[in-house]
DNA sequence: GGTGTATCTTGACATTGTCAAGATACACCT
DNA sequence: AGGTGTATCTTGACAATGTCAAGATACACC
């Protein structure tokens, strides 16, 4: 374990006792650590150091390191939405093609934010179903990810599956895709974004011919 | 953090000095710890203790905790590749239902060791590159894969589809239904192997089709 | 039997999460 | 204005972790 830095908050933080809105903060310098490190050492401590405050100081805004995360998790929810309907809202063409444009579009969310992807989707939150927030927006993603599918199928060319089949492949397959990605196990380690959405719009095509065929 | 348990060798372990085969010991115990916690949960000293030795015994067999848990994952890796092949060799059928059954090996190794499944591809282990027999391993499994891949490609009724995309696509899939299943983010909390069976069938059969279309 | 070396232990340190008890400052009320 | 209450933040403490250095032990070989 490495060795450095003692337990005070930054030097140079000249705010006042109180601090305004340190819960924000705690979140947004989270996040950012959480761009450097592997969810499993991003440490409260060193959250704490550089949001300037004391170590235990997020205690008085989360119940524990484990919910300051899932808060994280939970924005990573939210902002993977948005990407998702974002995507979606600028795609013409059929539903299946949109559909395709979301599954490109949760592809490259994982490749811009491999570690926070990884707090959203790894083992580290041990206790996911007792955080309010993070069931909610993780619901509320997939809810998106599944209207997407029904539209599809409705418009499909009637292949013979069942509509919980494809959608249940297509998740697993986008979901797939983005880990083998994230976790370099594909692809080059610095691919472009157009590189990863050739990637995941050739991935997706073999299940579209599978649905539509 | 918990506190509970002080750092002595297990009473009751009538062990000489000398332990005869710690290596093969610390593994066995951490894979045992494995099924019942998280992978970043396993710590050292956990195994130490419970292999009936001292906190800093493992030293002389591993590198550090890293290392350790690399092993593990060496040998999760070839019971995976070893369960693939076993499964084939006991398949009838056509190159394509025979990779469609080592997709459904996949899938039920993951369920069945989840924990060890996490610690062979989630995050945990931060320098996979560097640990020698890890490496050689997952690389053996892959080529497993890949090869039953290009077997079915070669028989395949050529849809349009070149192979390597349809490779990606059944990776992917394979692995994040895998995924998801562990994570139970899809699924019941207690499936029976049966029930993954099926699942993992549908899933895979979408792909098929999208190939043999 | 003596010596060497691999193996194991003990002690120590920096780090972590978390709680309890004290300090501070903002907000509100009279 | 002044006083009081409460949310917020800090300090001290404890158990746990990974890791190293230095000491103890026992097996193996000459």
């Amino acid at each position: 374990m490495p060795r450095k830095a003692v337990d005070k908050p930054r030097a140079g933080s000249n705010r006042s006792y109180h601090h305004g809105d340190l819960r924000r903060t705690l979140l947004d310098v989270a996040l950012r650590l959480l761009e450097e490190f592997d969810p499993s050492h991003v440490s409260l401590r060193a959250i704490a150091r550089e949001a300037g405050v004391s170590r235990a100081a997020p205690y008085h805004h989360f119940a524990d390191r484990e919910a300051l995360l899932a808060a994280v998790a939970a924005e990573g929810f939210r902002s993977l939405r948005a990407a998702m309907v974002e995507r979606v809202a600028s795609t013409e063409g059929n539903p299946l093609e949109r559909m395709q444009e979301m599954g490109v579009a949760y592809v490259l969310f994982a490749v811009q934010n491999p570690q926070l992807y990884r707090l959203m989707f790894g083992g580290e939150l041990r206790r996911r179903e007792s955080h309010e927030e993070l069931q909610r927006e993780s619901g509320a993603a997939y809810a998106a990810l599944g209207a997407a599918m029904q539209d599809s199928m409705e418009t499909g060319s009637g292949g013979g599956g069942e509509p919980g089949n494809f959608a249940l492949s297509a998740w697993a397959l986008v979901h797939g895709l983005a880990m083998l990605l994230v976790d370099q196990r594909v692809g080059k380690p610095d691919m472009s974004d157009q590189q990863v959405e050739v990637l995941a719009r050739q991935a997706t095509e073999v299940l579209g011919r599978g649905v539509a065929g």
